[in-house]
DNA sequence: CTGAAAGCGCTTACAG
DNA sequence: CTGAAAGCGCTTACAG
């Protein structure tokens, strides 16, 4: 590897004007400009990030830390985020945290260690000791979805609440009569304010009980157990607004196996637009996050916070939409 | 941030010493020791890694490059790279490659100018450029699938080819009587090898004929497709064995559409052990890889070859397994 | 417009 | 067992 050293010398420069004219700081005489340029070329240069990131300067590098990368909801995410970072000379790191404030502080730890440039939180967890642990070290961070307790920070998120609405709304539309509920874990912003959508949607009808929402885990096996648990209490009910759609899907399987036929007896919705909704029988109608803008988006701001173009802190809401498929295609 | 200086000024000692103590090379007496205990412990200490990168050592990252993390295959590899590289004090770069080699080439250069311990290829393509660059950088990497053409290289891939024989088995044995097949892209040699999986185990049938089998691109739609063309050719095959479980979601997809029945008119068995596959109405048979398993081991070989533990090139072939699920569930 | 020199935080022979 | 010093490949005031 040829290092700047090279290029000076067979540039005829000291390092200094190498350095110069790579970052365009500072001027450079036209001749020596095109002289580099030509001992860059020939020796195939590429300078060191290591050595710029020791020199003080950025790694161009910096983390995603999510819960779990398998979990379906996130590759595009990822996806999304490491296509924006690519375009502006970034890498990412991936980490999974499996929701552990443990294994996060210890990420923390390691990528301090590495210099990174920011990291992007889609983890639920944010323990307030990871957070001082990067305020501390001044390193940027921009979150998915939660924000932290005591200290301001970008958030990006969708307009879960509006969403819930909009699932209600869809559903009434199509006819339904009678709405039951699979809430996500409520520490988790997003399902209590799809739970909240709901609630505002349902309460002035009659029909409607609390024992019409029960709790799910945000798995298909959840959602499996949240369904039996919810036609056991209501055998009436004729559509099931699931928090998400992994959820959805296990509402599914439940009813199919109960025998109960979907969208003709029971409607059913998702929440989030992942893949997996195109590929179950029927089809699920959901509640779309823009989950791949999202990722862009936090990765763009995350970019602009680090190279210092952005400062004030902000939340950005994005909008859901309704994708309509056969699971809740009635003639209500 | 404290640095080793700053270690070294509280213990009392040189920073060559504290060093040596961090490192294990070389005594360190007793005393000193428990006084660098000390020192490290009261500063909160953490190790420049890119100082060290800098001084020659390793930056405990690798880099996985893969097609697309958004490709359902993906994700558990991923998963099973990453928790692997963390355990072993690794950190692990995410690039998305399309399959295509200049971004691959664009990738390595950059990996290379942050000095990268090693890198996984997942991708498909892998340009001779590329080796030709890696060799050259002297940079360790393990491959997926498939080998570079002139140069040795660790390969872990699954029996493939096994894999296709064990899908025909089973549909034999569930009594099918015509069996197609929709391949995958042939530049890719697990599509090539479960294509000769399956013509070995069926050219000997007088039913079989070479229109049979249809070619798909390892995607829904692409099986969508397949699946038309092979039952507008052959009403009455009984059984599709789609080359992967993309295209044999494709071919559910399509059947449904058409009014055939799964399994009762056609069976389908699918390939590889992605999620969806637990996810379809009905449930899809697949031969699975060992995915996780997979991630796991070419993450562990990497390591290995970075650490020098390893040195002799090896092919790790792993088998697959069959899941028998409703999609073929006959009674034949 | 350009160069000499110090510094980023480590490691590693080389002496002692 | 331990320290002084050079070096890894850059950047950046400071002079000129």
């Amino acid at each position: 590897m040829a290092t700047i050293r090279d290029v000076a010398k067979l540039a005829g420069v000291s390092v200094a004007t190498v350095s110069r004219y790579l970052n365009k700081s500072g001027y450079v005489n036209a001749d020596t400009e095109q002289n580099l340029k030509n001992a860059i070329e020939k020796l195939n240069y590429i300078p060191s990030v290591v050595a710029r990131g020791l020199a003080g300067k950025s790694t161009k590098t910096f983390a995603l830390i999510l819960p779990d990368i398998s979990n379906p909801f996130f590759p595009e995410l990822a996806r999304a985020v490491e296509d924006v970072a690519s375009t502006y000379g970034f890498t990412v790191i991936l980490c999974n945290s499996d929701s552990q404030v443990g294994k996060e502080k210890n990420y923390i730890d390691v990528l301090k260690s590495k210099n990174i440039d920011g990291i992007i939180f889609a983890s639920n967890t944010l323990g307030q000791e990871d957070v001082d642990k990067m305020v501390s070290s001044n390193i940027p961070f921009v979150c998915l979805d939660r924000a932290p307790t005591n200290k301001t920070c970008s958030v990006v998120r969708s307009n879960n609440r509006e969403g819930g609405r909009l699932a209600i709304k869809h559903l009434l539309e199509a006819g339904c009569k009678k709405i039951g509920h699979i809430y996500g874990p409520q520490e988790l912003i997003p399902a209590k304010e799809r739970l909240i959508g709901y609630e505002e949607s349902v309460r002035a009808f009659d029909w409607f009980s609390p024992s019409l929402m029960v709790q799910g885990d945000f798995g298909i096996n959840g959602g499996i157990e949240a369904t039996k648990t919810l036609m056991h209490r209501h055998p009436d009910i004729d559509a099931i607004f699931a928090g998400n759609d992994l959820m959805a899907v296990g509402a599914l399987k439940a009813l199919h196996r109960m025998g109960v036929k979907v969208p003709e007896q029971v409607a059913v919705i998702g929440f989030d637009g992942i893949n997996m909704t195109e590929i179950t029988q029927p089809e699920l109608t959901t509640i779309a996050q823009p989950i791949y803008d999202m990722g862009a988006l936090v990765s763009r701001i995350l970019i602009k916070k680090i190279e210092g173009t952005i400062e004030e802190d902000q939340i950005y809401e994005l909008d859901v939409t309704l994708i309509p498929r056969e699971s809740t295609k009635r003639s209500g």
